[in-house]
Parts: C-alpha cells; sequence; structure tokens
DNA sequence: TACTATACGGAATCGTGATTCCGTTTGAGT
DNA sequence: ACTCAAACGGAATCACGATTCCGTATAGTA
C-alpha cells in the first residue's frame, strides 16, 4: 500500500498541451462528423502521433467521455439557470432551447445520448443532470406550465430526438432549419392547457 | 446488345425459399437490433451460409434496402389511408401513430432514415413517399387542423425522432412508453391553433 | 436415370480502424 | 551542460465484419 491510489504529479508542459489539443481537435471532428472519426484522424489534426492520443486516453471510449463530460457540465449549468428564473415557462423554454442548440451543434453530443448509455449516465450523474432536471419539472409542474404527464426522462429523450433530426437524412428533407420547428412543436405539446 | 438488359428466368424453386428465409431472417435481426447485425448472422438465422445471401442480394446495403422497400410501401398506404379519411385532422393523427409504431418496432427503419439517405429516398419515391406526405399536409392545412408552418418534410423529421428515442439510451431514460407522449406532444404542438 | 445450369456452404481473403510496442526525443531538475 | 523519467511518433499488430471464391449439391429437364 502505497501513500495513494493515483499517482499524483503535475503533467510535463509538453504533455499538457498536446492533451488539449487532442481534445480540441476531437471536439471539432466528432462535433461535425459524429464519434466515428477514425483515432490517426483526431491525431493528425491535434498534431500529434496516435500514440500519444492513446497515452492521454486510454481508448477512444474514454476520449468520447472526455468530452461528453464538458457537454454534460454545459447542459447542469443550462438546468441551474432554468431553475434560477423566477418564471418557470420562460426557464423550461431557455433551457429547452439552448439544449437543442448544443445538441444541433454538436453531433456527437446525440450519438452519444443515443448509443452510449455508459458514458452518458456517468457524465449526467457527476454533474448532478438527473436531479436537476427532475427539480425542473417539478417546479414547471407544480407552476401549472407544463403537462401533468410529462416525465423528468421525456427532457433528455426529446431534446436527443431534436439533436438526431437535425443531421439525419430525414431531417435533412425538412430542411435547414427543420429542426426549430421541430422543437416549437414539442414545446407547445409540452406545455400545459 | 441481347434482347433486354435483365435476364429474366424464373428462380429455383429452393433459391425462392432460401430469397424469403434471408428476408425474414433480416427482418428479424435487424429490426430487433439495427443494421449492424453481421452478415454471417443472418446467414446463419436463416438457415443458409453467408455465400447465398449475396447470391441473392449484392451487398449488405441491397439487403438493407430490399427491406427498406417493404416498409416503405406500408408507409405509403398509411398516406393513402389518411387521405381517404373524411375527417382531415383524424386521418392526419392516425397515420401518425401508424407511423410512429411502424418505426418503434423496426429499428432498422429508424436507422435507414436516419443514415441511409440514398436507400431512402429510394424506396421513398418508387412508392410516392414525398408527394403523398405533400398532398397529406396540404389538405389538413387547407382544413384548418395543422399549424400553417408545418413542412412536408417535417413529417418524416419527426417521426425518425421519435423512432430514435426508442431505443435511444437517453429513450430509455423515458421508460418503456416514452415514445408514445413524444409523440402526443409532437402532435398536439403540430396541431392548428 | 442422366445431365447440367443453378444454387449452395463456408473457408479464405480484404479492408478498415482500434490498439500496442518500442526506439527516439525532450522537459525539467541538478 | 548532463541526466533520465516522461512523452513522443508512427509502424506493426489485432480484431472483426464484409465480400469473394470455388468445390459440392441439387432442381428441373430430357
Amino acid at each position: 500500500m502505497s501513500t495513494s491510489e493515483v499517482d499524483i504529479r503535475p503533467l510535463r508542459a509538453d504533455a499538457l498541451r498536446n492533451r488539449a489539443r487532442v481534445l480540441d481537435a476531437a471536439r471539432e471532428l466528432m462535433g461535425a462528423r459524429g464519434v466515428d472519426v477514425g483515432m490517426e484522424e483526431i491525431a493528425r489534426a491535434a498534431g500529434v502521433g496516435v500514440g500519444t492520443v492513446y497515452r492521454h486516453f486510454p481508448n477512444k471510449e474514454a476520449l468520447i467521455s472526455a468530452l461528453a463530460e464538458d457537454r454534460f457540465e454545459r447542459i447542469a449549468a443550462l438546468l441551474r439557470e432554468a431553475l434560477d428564473d423566477p418564471d418557470p415557462w420562460h426557464g423550461f423554454e431557455t433551457m429547452m432551447r439552448r439544449g437543442a442548440e448544443l445538441q444541433v451543434a454538436d453531433r456527437a453530443l446525440t450519438e452519444v445520448m443515443r448509443n452510449h448509455g455508459n458514458a452518458m449516465e456517468a457524465a449526467a450523474t457527476k454533474y448532478e443532470v438527473p436531479e436537476l432536471t427532475e427539480r425542473l419539472v417539478k417546479r414547471c409542474k407544480a407552476a401549472g406550465v407544463l403537462r401533468d404527464d410529462v416525465h423528468h426522462g421525456d427532457i433528455p429523450m426529446v431534446l436527443c430526438g431534436v439533436g438526431t433530426a437535425t443531421c439525419s437524412a430525414a431531417g435533412r428533407l425538412a430542411g435547414e432549419d427543420g429542426w426549430k420547428r421541430y422543437l416549437e412543436y414539442v414545446l407547445e405539446g409540452m406545455r400545459a392547457e
């Protein structure tokens, strides 16, 4: 038994820089084209070798998770803002719009919410997204602005659906800003009355 | 130049039987688990060798397209029924519900509408799905039961979104019948007034 | 029943992308 | 400047699923 589980020691300057470059490149590429961009391509875009990518992230899934955490942190922030809004519906609506923008801007986020249950749940839990969502939904129902049958799990489901719409072949049939209309339909439909 | 482009000659009885078995197995497996079930697994489930699968379908994409045609034919039928319904909204709503059920029952269909633009467009065009959809949307708007800003391309987009919800990790958070609520939201939101 | 074009099965091959390995380079402490 | 653990690059390896190939089996026909 040594002093601690993990060996804490500051990263060398170049390592720190490269780690950031890899994350940036991955965010850029995966955001635009989804998670199945190749590791080689990410490395090239980051200006490093594949080996370096793997020194920082044991495997592709870990890289994806790191990116996901970023996003879920932002989502948590959106939820807190919504809870702080004096007008429950305005808060909810704003959160949904920003959330949808996040999805639309980042194809990888949608794919993670669709196909990577583990990475998603880990990231969401870490930033208390489930609790925050539940609180927001309860608050809106209590204020009578949200349909009573809305389940808090519907929020990620719906956002994932809207995100999907954007990059899907079917979504292309609806044109460039089809997702905006989609979001309107859903918001209108979730609203009480 | 020979007599015709394609060599028309009846398939041998066993070939006919095997072709059907392959399609059935593929429909079953891909319906449940999506298009990336392996060709070997489909062959095994159909009780034939991989080679046989490839004699009937030159490649995986062709197999997927064959299945997609099935589905789009059914979708076209739904659209025609909707157009025949004396009550425009009832017709529309019913079509959307049946369409959503189709998506939910067939994961591969949703994936095709998401990722296989070519196969989808070919199948849809063949069965006049785009025209029918446009007619239905126009009719509903004329009757004043559908929001005026609905684009006919929104229909496949929205159904694809609902289908995605069902099998996605995010959708699982909403529970077994989250998609039913999702569809309600969307229908409510698309309805005029 | 014999013949032969069709069809079949499944091992071998190909292609692609993730992951590993190892010889070389470099940051940072002396 | 010198040392060496930490990092690096990228070729080699692995894994896995699609696709091809070819020797064998069989439906349909005379």
